[in-house]
DNA sequence: CTAATTTTGTACTAATTGTTACAAAAATAA
DNA sequence: TTATTTTTGTAACAATTAGTACAAAATTAG
């Protein structure tokens, strides 16, 4: 059927792979269409044929930041170890998230403060990928209170909404002030706190 | 000495006011030095007059944030209520700072996000922020557990780290989802595990 | 092969950007 | 008054921007 026609020179997934990097380490605004095709590869007339414009490509990297983001989380929160070698090991990996190499937080964040309140495509993917987490997160502390780990009595939509505010609290805090003594208080007492 | 000249038709001061609104409901990337004439209300020569550039009126703006806000936060911490009435006060504060009419959040998280990595202005000012807010958590926390509000048991300096990260996880995920019951429910988790 | 279709690279466009130049305006100093 | 100094508004500039036009290139269908 609609097989004819010059074969594409690349990968859509690489290309939006690249452009997570670009406008997680520029921001949307701060980056040029230029950027995005000089580290995805394209030329201009291939990058808007294939995405259509700036504004598409950027919603397409922040799904793909989104979904590959959420299934570390859950992989790290879905295991069969304690539940507290859980909690504190996606708290490490938030650290890490936001640190290797450039620094730049975590993208989600740095889209719905840049872009959140005027960009309804932003707006929807963060309120998703905040649900998305505290929902994994409830059912991985309800886990630990039914185990005996975490203190029955305590409310457990309560300990999530303290968890969820602790991690995104880190995802600001550290990779803005690369304080690591500070991070390493905010993991202790995040836990100290649960359990 | 040199008093000779022209008199200036405005005040510095409301000029920076008003600077920290635009700053504050667009960004510094995503306004343009019209927008800040306009809502000013200086014509550009005025501006680049008495300010030099934008990015020093942005330096100005935030650092008027900046000492706005530490101002606040420090009057409700260093008052005589019970520790417990501080702290909660201290996070409703967070809630209708970075919602009221505009839901733009921190503009000091938002700089930070924003610049922090590429602007050591704002790298500075954003350490200063997260430092005295720190200092003056610690010391209130340190009179709550004295004052045997607070379990002296405890690490004071990670029931601090807890408390700073819950209160910037809420100033990010508040503005970002809009979500008043999560909100609810971050306070409550966050005063629950301190006391 | 030819015709059709899609991709690719380049040149271009129209708009916006932060900043500067500069003359007119408004004050003080003598 | 006249000279001096500072502010103000306008006009302009050079650079950058996101997006488009379009022809050449590369493929498939027949």
């Amino acid at each position: 059927m609609s097989k004819s026609g010059r074969p594409r020179e690349f990968k859509d997934t690489a290309v939006i792979d690249a452009a997570v990097e670009v406008f997680w380490s520029q921001g949307y605004g701060a980056c040029s269409t230029d950027d995005l095709c000089k580290e995805t590869g394209l030329g201009r007339g291939s990058l808007y044929n294939a995405f259509g414009s700036k504004h598409e490509l950027y919603e397409q990297a922040l799904i793909r930041y989104h979904q590959v983001g959420i299934e570390a989380q859950l992989e790290i929160l879905n295991n069969d170890a304690p539940v507290k070698e859980r909690l504190q090991e996606l708290l490490e990996w938030e650290i890490r998230e936001g640190s290797t190499a450039k620094d730049r937080g975590c993208l989600l964040i740095n889209a719905s403060v840049e872009r959140g309140k005027t960009d309804p495509t932003v707006e929807r993917i963060f309120k998703q990928h905040v649900a998305l987490l505290e929902q994994a997160l409830e059912k991985t502390i309800r886990e630990g209170q039914s185990a005996g780990e975490i203190s029955r009595e305590r409310d457990t939509s309560e300990l999530t909404a303290l968890f969820l505010s602790c991690c995104y609290g880190l995802r600001v805090i550290y990779p803005g002030t690369m304080n690591r003594a500070l991070a390493r208080q905010i993991i202790e007492g995040t836990l100290a706190a649960i359990f």
